[in-house]
DNA sequence: TCTGGGGTCCTAGGACCC
DNA sequence: TCTGGGGTCCTAGGACCC
C-alpha cells in the first residue's frame, strides 16, 4: 500500500453536525405549542407536503404527497402554509447557540450546520459529548426545537452520526469504531452518493459504506470522478471536504421555475409563466445587486423531458424587459406545437456584481439604465408594502390564473406596459 | 414518493490559438 | 499546404444536495 503518505495527512479533528428534526414543522410547533404531539404538515401554499411531523409520518403521510390527498385521506392532520421568515429566524437562533461554543461554523442549509469543535474540550474543560449535550439542551429549551447531533472526525462521518439516531439523537463516531458504523450503513445513504452512483457501486458488489471504504484509493480513482475520492477519504477519517464558513451573501446562479397541472400546450400561457419566472428571478438578482451575463430558459414536458435555450447578453442586465425581449426568439425555438408542457423555468447565470455603466451611452445602454431606475423605484415601493404590486403585462396571464374565481380588477390596475 | 423548487460542482468535448 | 503536439477557454450536461 502506498497509503502511507495519505495517513500522514490525517488531522485529529472533531466535527459536529447538527440537524433539525422535521424542522419546518418543529418551528410551527414552537410558534404554537398547542400543535405539540399532533399530526402536522406544511406546504399548503405549494399544494404538496414540504415537511411533516413524526405523528403525521406515523399515519402514512409522506413528503411530496398532495395536500388534496392529505385532506381527503387524513382529515385529522393540521395543514399549514410555509412561514419561511420564521424558519429563517429560528435557523439563525439555532446557529447562534452553536456559536456560543464554536468559532468555525458552516451554515450548510436552513436546518443544518457543521462546526469545528477541535480543541474545545480543553478550552471549555468539558468532554465533546458534554458540549454536544449542552448545545442540544439549549436549542431544546430556548427554542423549543428538537435536533439530532453527530460528532465525528470528518464532515461525511458527522453526517452519518447525526443521522444515526433521529429524532433527538446524539451519536459519536470515533476513529476506533468508524467501521462498525459503516458496516451498517447502506452506501446510498452516504452524503454525496446519489442514486446513479449507488447503482453503479451496487453492480460492483458494493452495498455498504464499509464495502466502499474497503476498496483501494486506486480503485476509486480509476472508476469514479474526483468528488468520490473525497468521500472515500472522509470515510477513512481524513479531512477532504473543508468547512465553508463564509456566510452566503451572493449567488452564482438564480433560478425560478413553476410547475402547473394540467400540462398544457397553450403558448401564450407558457410565455406568461416564463415571463413571471423571469420577473421574479430579476427581482432577486436586483436584491443581491447582481447582473447575469447569461440566461437559460427551459420547458419540461409531460414526460419530464427538458428542452432549453440560452443566450449571452450583449448588455448585462437584470431588467426583465430586456431579458424577455432577448428570450422571445429562444422561446419560439424550443416550443413545439402539440407538445404539452408542465414546467417553465429560467436560470440567470454568470452573475457578476452590478457595476455602474458609465461608458455605455448608446441606445441599449441608456434604455437599460432607465429601466434600472424604474425597477429600483418599484423595488423600494414593494419593500415598503411588503408585497408584489407591479407586474409586466406579459406576466398578466400567469397571475390571472391564480386569481380565477375572484375579481381580477385589482391586478389589472398594476400592469406595467413597456 | 414517480418528481416541487432552488442551488453547486465536476467533466467531457469542441473551438480556437500557437 | 499538411501533419503533429500542446494549451486555454467555454459550453453543455450530468450528478448531487436540501
Amino acid at each position: 500500500m502506498e497509503d502511507a503518505d495519505f495517513k500522514k495527512t490525517i488531522e485529529n479533528k472533531v466535527i459536529l453536525h447538527i440537524d433539525g428534526d422535521a424542522f419546518f414543522v418543529s418551528v410551527e410547533v414552537a410558534k404554537n405549542p398547542a400543535l405539540k404531539g399532533l399530526p402536522v404538515v406544511t406546504g399548503e401554499e405549494r399544494g404538496i407536503v414540504s415537511a411533516l411531523s413524526y405523528e403525521a409520518k406515523a399515519l402514512g403521510v409522506s413528503r411530496g404527497m398532495s395536500i388534496y390527498r392529505v385532506k381527503k385521506d387524513f382529515p385529522q392532520v393540521t395543514i399549514l402554509p410555509g412561514d419561511y421568515k420564521a424558519y429563517a429566524h429560528y435557523s439563525e437562533m439555532m446557529f447562534d447557540i452553536v456559536r456560543r461554543y464554536a468559532y468555525d461554523i458552516e451554515e450548510y442549509s436552513i436546518d443544518e450546520c457543521f462546526a469545528d469543535m477541535t480543541g474545545l474540550d480543553r478550552t471549555l474543560k468539558l468532554s465533546y459529548r458534554q458540549i454536544a449535550e449542552k448545545i442540544k439542551k439549549e436549542v431544546n429549551e430556548e427554542l423549543g426545537l428538537s435536533v439530532s447531533v453527530g460528532l465525528a472526525p470528518t464532515k461525511v462521518l458527522a453526517k452519518v452520526a447525526s443521522n444515526w439516531v433521529k429524532p433527538n439523537g446524539l451519536t459519536i463516531i470515533e476513529r476506533s469504531n468508524v467501521n462498525e458504523f459503516l458496516a451498517k450503513k447502506p452506501i446510498e445513504k452516504i452524503w454525496g452518493i446519489g442514486p446513479k452512483t449507488a447503482q453503479i457501486l451496487t453492480k460492483r458488489g458494493i452495498h455498504t459504506a464499509l464495502d466502499f471504504s474497503n476498496k483501494s484509493l486506486e480503485w476509486v480513482r480509476q472508476n469514479l470522478s474526483a468528488p468520490y475520492e473525497s468521500i472515500w477519504r472522509e470515510l477513512h477519517g481524513e479531512i477532504a471536504i473543508g468547512m465553508d464558513t463564509e456566510l452566503k451573501t451572493t449567488y452564482s446562479s438564480i433560478q425560478k421555475t413553476h410547475t402547473f397541472h394540467p400540462a398544457t400546450g397553450d403558448k401564450l400561457f407558457l410565455w406568461s409563466q416564463l415571463s413571471k419566472n423571469i420577473e421574479d428571478a430579476c427581482r432577486k438578482a436586483r436584491r443581491y445587486k447582481l447582473v447575469p451575463l447569461k440566461i437559460v430558459i427551459f420547458l419540461k414536458d409531460q414526460n419530464m423531458k427538458y428542452t432549453k435555450a440560452s443566450v449571452r447578453l450583449k448588455t448585462p442586465s437584470n431588467a426583465p424587459e430586456i431579458i424577455l425581449e432577448e428570450m422571445c426568439e429562444q422561446f419560439d425555438s424550443i416550443y413545439a406545437r402539440g407538445t404539452k408542457y408542465r414546467t417553465t423555468g429560467v436560470t440567470l447565470e454568470n452573475l457578476v456584481e452590478n457595476y455602474v455603466q458609465q461608458e455605455d451611452l448608446f441606445n441599449t445602454g441608456s434604455k437599460a439604465k432607465k429601466l434600472q431606475i424604474i425597477h429600483q423605484q418599484i423595488d423600494t415601493l414593494e419593500d415598503k408594502l411588503g408585497k408584489r404590486v407591479v407586474y409586466l403585462a406579459s406576466t398578466h396571464n400567469a397571475l390571472k390564473q391564480k386569481t380565477k374565481g375572484t375579481s381580477i380588477d385589482d391586478t389589472d390596475q398594476n400592469l406595467l406596459f413597456l
